[in-house]
Formats: C-alpha cells, structure tokens, sequence
RNA sequence: CGGGAGGUAGUUCAGGCCGGUAGAAUGCCUGGUUUGGGACCAGGAGGUCGCAGGUUCGAAUCCUGUCCUCCCGACCA
C-alpha cells in the first residue's frame, strides 16, 4: 500500500519525464513529441519557422553528405545562387510564376529608421522603397536560368549539371515541424541538356539516386512515378517522384524530379548552337529534396519509445554506457572502452560515443538514447568485463544480448548492417500490406477509412475526375507507376474505360 | 486565412469565475550516499505570469489589441 505523498510523487515522476504521447492515441502529437524531444527541432519566435538543433542538424548532415556524393559521382558540382529574385525575372517562365505566387514572401524596402512617433521603435523607411520588389526563393529557376542564358552558347557548354544547398522559403497556412514550414533547407539540382532525350535520361537518373538514397541509407522503400498533370510541378513537362508510406497511412512525397522540356529555356532565351551550327533552345531538368526527409523518416521508423534512426545516417551509431560502482571498477571500464573499443570502431568509421556522464544513472541514459534513436548501445559493467562479455541492445527490436569482448567490433558492425535492413524490411513489409487494389467507389472509400495507405484503382485518365476524387474522399493522385502494368479497367468513380491503375492516398 | 484550445520557474502544470506579497512537482547548483531500466538525503538558486495598452489604490487574475504554438478546415513539398 502506498502513502499519498509516494502516489504523487509516482505520479509527478512519470508524468515529468519525457513521455511521449502513443501512435494510438494521437498521431500527430507523438510526431510532435518526437521532433521535440527527441532534440531534432525547436520552435522559434517566427511564425511558421523552427530551429533545427543540433542533434537534427547533424542528422541533416549526414544525409546531405551521402546525396552530394551521390550527386557529385553523377558528374554535378555545386554553386550558389542568390537569394532573392527580381520580380521581372520571377515572372518570367508563367506557369511557374503563378503556381508560386501565392506564397511568396517580397522584400519591398531595403531600410529601417527609428520612429519619430514611438521612441526606440524601429519603423520601415518609406523613403527607401525598392524600385523593383524581390521575392524571396521559394525556387530558382528564375535566377539560375537567366545566369545559365549567359553561361551557354554552343553544344560545347552542355550538359550543364549544377546543384545547389540552399534555403528556399515558401508562405504556408500551416506548417508542421519539418514537413511543412515557411524557411526549409533542400537541394536543387538544374541542369542544361542539347535534346529532349538527354534531359529526360538526366531526369530519371536522378530520381534512380533519391529512390537509392531513400531506400538503402533512409531505409524507407519508395513508390517511383509520374505525377499527373494536376499535381506537376509549375513550369514542368514531367514530374517525377519517389512516394513513401507513414505508419499512419498518410503517403509522404519524399523528391520529385523534373523535366522542364524548352520551358525556361524559353522564357529566359537560353539558346545554344548544336554541331550543324543550328540554334535551339536547351533542354532543362530540375530536382530536390529537402530538411523533409527528417521528417519522413521519423514517421517511417520510430516508435512509441523514441526515435529509431537506420544505422547508416544516424549521427550516433554506437553508445557506450559504463555501470559501476566506485572509482576501481570505472577506471577498469574506462581502459577497456578507451582503449580497445573505441579505437576499434572508429577505425571501422564507426561513430560512438561513450557517455560516462556520471549526473544520470544507466537506466536514464538507456530510455535517453533509445528517445534519440541510437541504433546500438553497449552497456559494459565490472560483471560484463569480468566475464569477458558486453551487453549489447538494439534500438529497432529492443533486444538485448550478452555477446564476447573478444570480436565485438565487428560484431557491431554486423549488427549496424543487420538493422538497417530490418528496419527497411520492416517498413517495406508495411507498405506492401498497405498498398490495395480496389475496384469499386464504396471499397476505395472504405480502404482509405479504415485500411488507410496506398489505393491502387482505375482512374480515366481526366483532371476532373481526379479533381472529384479529391473532393470526395481528400485522396490524391501520389503517382503513376513507373513501369506500371497496363490493363483494361473501369475508372473507380466514373466507370469510364480506363487503361492502367494509379495509386492514390491521402497524403502531408 | 476561418473555427476551437493554449502561453505562469529550464520542463510539465496549478492558481484565474471571486483582483490583495508567485505555487507544486521535476530539472538545475552544492555536499554526501549511489549506479545492471528514468536513484536517495540535506541545503540552495531560479519567474517583469507571451508582449503592448487599458480599468483599478492595487492586475497572473477583468477589458482591448497583438505575437507564438497545438488541433480541425481551405492552400501547399
């Protein structure tokens, strides 16, 4: 029987420390919760922009390292392009204009002054107005292919293949920590082409590198297609994109990839002269990801514990958490870790940290870790090294085993290989499960309620039908399939003749 | 941008109707005991109650405005 007093303080005990909300009872707040508190992100004093911490800074990191490799071994080298864009030259290519007028932040005036009215009050400058507003990226392709015009004149300049890292801003409604926010970090890859044929090759092999990128280093499988007319990118011939799945069954558009056709090159007179001597317009791609991917990749993995990072970019793979008890048994633990297991997994590019932070005890440190997502952790007592043995916890099934000091390293290195494709077996085994073929409207509406994730059904191939669709149920068309089988079929809400399924889902 | 909820110590929250010296737990600091799943004892520091006005002798509390966040919708990566 407990007292009053320890039934508060059990109480007050477990409700301060990080809980985090289940999957079950609110979805959104457990994403929420895990941003936070697991260290990723911040809120901050502007609206619709967070701050990135450290921890989710460094996860960035990492995944922006492996894609710029991935981008430079397909011959792209980077540069940066300015922020802000002149108005006349945002205008310029129309359809992309217009998809993206609607959330443009402008930059009208270029100074502050203090405020007659209102002492130590800054106020805007009314006799500093720009000649010429400055909308603030929310792309650049304006920018970067008014600079391409004076970059290409002959078959020689081509390819161009530029990629650049840069923040873009985008005025939202609503923003959700990392999947939609006014300021994102991303990467946009541009490139130059002297046939159609070249930029549509250029165009799908870079969505082969996000598709590779998402499936063997975020561990999340992905749905290669086509988007449909309606939801192209403005100023696009061709959209392509990689489409994952979240444990909630909302699909998550992961990179899309863009054959932009003569488009710009139009619109910004990029003309080169080919081998004959002819002039032509260049063919243009475009393509990117973005701090968005964090986000999918919290939902595609974690659980109702924490974070559960793949091993291959989580900026922790390995943690060391010492037990003893009095200075003896801590200085044998520390020359066996220092010593021997550190150096051991550095050496296999490991990254490990060792946490002999003696202000928390193990049992913090563990649930700590396991919040953050640490993939391995190795808890090493006086017991364990009297034994010759290590305990070794997994942070994607939770199992914990007793494995020899002699050969760990590369144990663990086996380990970190085994959960990235658990976690990526886990995850495609979700998706597969929830990708459903139906064949009538009631079935579509009720895979979509109850099912959720991914429907694949018969659509006519026509906007308003997809625009009803959409009405009807808040499901969109994710993709075409690339590859996709063709068969004779009956649209899912018209009855229409159609030609091949396309998947559908409600999605962020 | 519309509807709902919220903002008080680092964190989670109480107090607010009914105005009168700012509270709890946890965390933090110091010392000690501890350490195999979120330790314990003792002492201590910490808040212009989101911000700006107003009402009042007096405002965390009442009124007005504004900013930020969450949820639901319309918009979008």
């Amino acid at each position: 029987m407990l007292t009053a007093p320890e039934h508060e303080r059990l109480f007050n005990r477990s409700s301060m420390s990080k809980e985090i909300t289940s999957r079950e009872q609110d979805y959104s707040q457990w994403y929420i919760d895990l941003v936070l508190k697991g260290g990723l992100a911040d809120y901050s004093a502007v609206k619709g922009c967070m701050v990135i911490k450290p921890y989710g800074y460094a996860l960035w990191e990492k995944m922006r390292d492996a894609l710029d490799k991935m981008f430079k071994d397909t011959g792209h080298v980077n540069a940066y392009f300015p922020l802000f864009v002149p108005k006349s030259l945002f205008e310029a290519e129309e359809k992309n204009a217009e998809g993206f007028a609607k959330e443009c932040a402008v930059v009208t005036h270029y100074r502050l002054k203090t405020d007659p009215d209102n002492k130590g009050k800054l106020m805007v400058d009314p006799e500093a107005k720009l000649e010429e507003e400055l909308i603030v990226r929310p792309t650049s392709e304006a920018i970067i292919w008014n600079t391409y015009k004076g970059w290409i004149q002959s078959y020689r300049d081509l390819p161009l293949l530029i990629n650049q890292w840069a923040n873009v801003v985008r005025w939202e409604m609503r923003t959700r920590l990392f999947l939609r926010t006014a300021e994102f970090l991303w990467q946009e890859g541009h490139t130059a082409h002297a046939t159609a044929m070249e930029a549509v090759a250029e165009t799908k092999q870079m969505l082969e590198v996000y598709a590779d990128f998402a499936e063997n280093w975020m561990a999340v499988p992905v749905i290669k297609g086509v988007k449909t007319a309606n939801e192209r990118f403005a100023g696009a011939e061709d959209t392509y994109c990689i489409e994952a799945l979240m444990q909630d069954g909302k699909a998550l558009q992961a990179g899309t990839s863009h054959f932009l056709g003569q488009n710009f090159a139009k619109a910004f007179d990029v003309k080169f002269s080919d081998k004959e001597n002819k002039l032509d317009y260049v063919w243009a791609t475009s393509w990117g990801v973005s701090t968005r991917l964090i986000g999918g990749l919290v939902m595609a993995h974690s659980d109702d514990d924490g974070l559960i990072l793949p091993p291959r970019i989580a900026p922790v793979q390995v943690v060391i958490v010492p037990i003893y008890k009095g200075d003896d048994q801590k200085a044998r633990i520390d020359d066996k870790v220092k010593n021997e297991l550190i150096p051991a997994l550095k050496a296999a590019n490991i990254s490990v940290k060792y946490d002999d932070n003696d202000n928390a005890r193990p049992g913090w440190k563990f649930a700590e870790y396991e919040l953050k997502g640490v993939p391995v952790r190795i808890a090493l007592g006086a017991r364990d090294l009297d034994n010759n043995v290590a305990e070794v916890a997994r942070r994607d099934t939770k199992e914990k085993a007793s494995y020899s000091l002699d050969g760990l390293p590369e144990k663990i290195i086996s380990l970190l290989d085994e959960i990235q494709v658990n976690i990526y077996n886990r995850a495609k085994a979700y998706r597969d499960s929830h990708i459903t073929e139906v064949n009538s409207w009631d079935e579509f509406m009720q895979v979509l309620d109850e099912k959720t994730g991914f429907v694949s059904a018969h659509w006519d191939g026509t906007g308003e039908t997809e625009e009803k669709i959409k009405e009807l149920s808040k499901a969109t068309i994710r993709c075409i399939p690339l590859d996709n089988k063709q068969e004779a079929g009956k649209c899912v809400l018209t009855g229409n003749p159609s030609t091949q399924r396309v998947l559908f889902a409600r999605a962020y």
